[in-house]
DNA sequence: GTATCATTGTGTCATAATGACTCAATGAAG
DNA sequence: CTTCATTGAGTCATTATGACACAATGATAC
């Protein structure tokens, strides 16, 4: 995807702290700053065209995409670095973020050379020692709406997409793990937590949230059914109707009402 | 509760590679040998007397309880670190273990003192360092059963016990909070996933289980129904019937069948 | 205007699950 | 033999669920 300018001065600093500028700082600067063998992943579902994606990245010329990630600076609250990072990643917070695994698997830095990786694109500053670490890695998800983010590529980052779950390319490391115990738990978490909101657009029609439901547990649901439950929840209130110029019964339009 | 005795050369030899023997080894060997910055701690259940215990360890004389908990080594899978640390303090494996959390607050070493309480017991060693780090803590919760239970106290472990979920006492750090999302998390699982396999003796009765679940939703459930959804379930093997001496008539004893 | 058609909103029906109960059976003590 | 706490099983009303049927609707084709 192409990278969208930044909008203003405020954006460019905060793009300036992110997990790939600060390989352009001084290595020591970066010791001092981040705890060490310890980093943040992301995985960052939306929902378009009736498929759920998660939102990939690709430094420099390194032939595999990874999961939004960064690190933890020492004096910041996990959850607040999880949220720096995605607001440094897609420009946007503000979000429903949660906290869902915990990855440490010995050779998660093995056999890919990433400290070769970016130490090419850090040229003379020594950053192979810092990403040959191993890493254990505090895994967030979020839900965002692909509509209302701007994507923000940053410095070393060439490439950027949303990729539908079901056609997953080659991830970094374990990253593809990481995706599906997200979606594991996005599924426990979208009746009982209502994360819905997020995935759709403020105003929605009761066959748009079925197939959002549809591409999170990946599997049909009778639709007389589905809208039986949805309705017998409380949770929605009914608007005008959606004049959508196809030829059939134009359908509700809804919307989360327990805001709260 | 009071230290028992190892019972052999082996188990001494398993202790000597705990968390707390490790200050008494030289600083730098420590600091090659683990992951800086992180832990795990393990919230270890069980249930006994209709109370649903955890098991609290005290160091020295350190004025409050903490979870058991260990450094993970350079080399070692979490999962790994995670068992071999409950069997240094419980002196068991082979047990149901599963993550379920990771804290990191900032603060979690703040205010504590466990780097001055350390180097008290570590003597002429240079630990306080190692222990005013900042920890993230990887959280593990484990089931297991009391009776089968040979509590081992290391040579710095001054306490032992269990403890009722409902009386804890003032816990190190963020140990409570993480107690607390232990038990909602079993909660979670006790059904799914049929835990409560390690937290009852072969074979038990009705109201045994009953009072299992009550202990971990810390509510009451009516007895004819309960039963009735157990049965149901088709999990559990109805054996002879258990004669207790007691004025009443004698329950069945169950066994889970689903063993697989 | 009228017919057509995909889609939507509502209703039916059988079945399963659940919560609140009743009631007989039982095992030991007095 | 009576008493009594406890246990196992059953009843009944209510709610939830899965599989359908069917009418309503909004645009298009004629």
């Amino acid at each position: 995807m192409a990278t969208k300018g930044g909008k203003g001065k405020g954006r460019e600093k905060e793009r300036m702290k992110s997990l790939v500028r600060s390989i352009d700082v001084n290595m020591a600067e970066v010791r001092e700053k981040y705890m060490p063998g310890v980093s943040i992943d992301t995985v960052i579902f939306s929902f378009h065209d009736d498929e759920l994606k998660v939102l990939l990245i690709r430094y420099g010329d390194i032939p595999f995409y990874c999961l939004p990630g960064g690190f933890i600076e020492k004096t910041e609250e996990l959850d607040d670095a999880a949220l720096r990072i995605l607001k440094e990643r897609s420009g946007i917070g503000n979000i429903y973020l949660e906290q869902f695994y915990t990855t440490g698997a010995v050779n998660r830095s093995q056999g890919h050379m990433m400290g070769e990786w970016f130490q090419e694109l850090a040229k003379d500053r020594d950053v192979k020692n810092w990403f040959d670490q191993r890493f254990i890695s505090v895994c967030y998800y979020a839900l965002i709406d692909e509509a209302n983010v701007e994507l923000l590529s940053e410095e070393f980052v060439t490439e950027m997409k949303w990729v539908d779950v079901k056609k997953l390319p080659k991830l970094y490391l374990d990253h593809a793990l990481i995706v599906k115990k997200a979606i594991e738990r996005l599924q426990i978490d979208l009746d009982q937590k209502l994360v819905g909101f997020n995935l759709l657009n403020e105003t929605f029609t009761m066959g748009e949230l079925q197939k959002l439901y549809e591409a999170v547990y990946q599997k049909a649901f009778d639709r007389t059914n589905f809208q039986r439950k949805m309705l017998s929840m409380n949770i929605l209130e009914r608007l005008e109707k959606k004049y959508t110029g196809k030829a059939y019964k134009a359908p509700y339009l809804y919307r989360f009402i327990s805001k709260v």
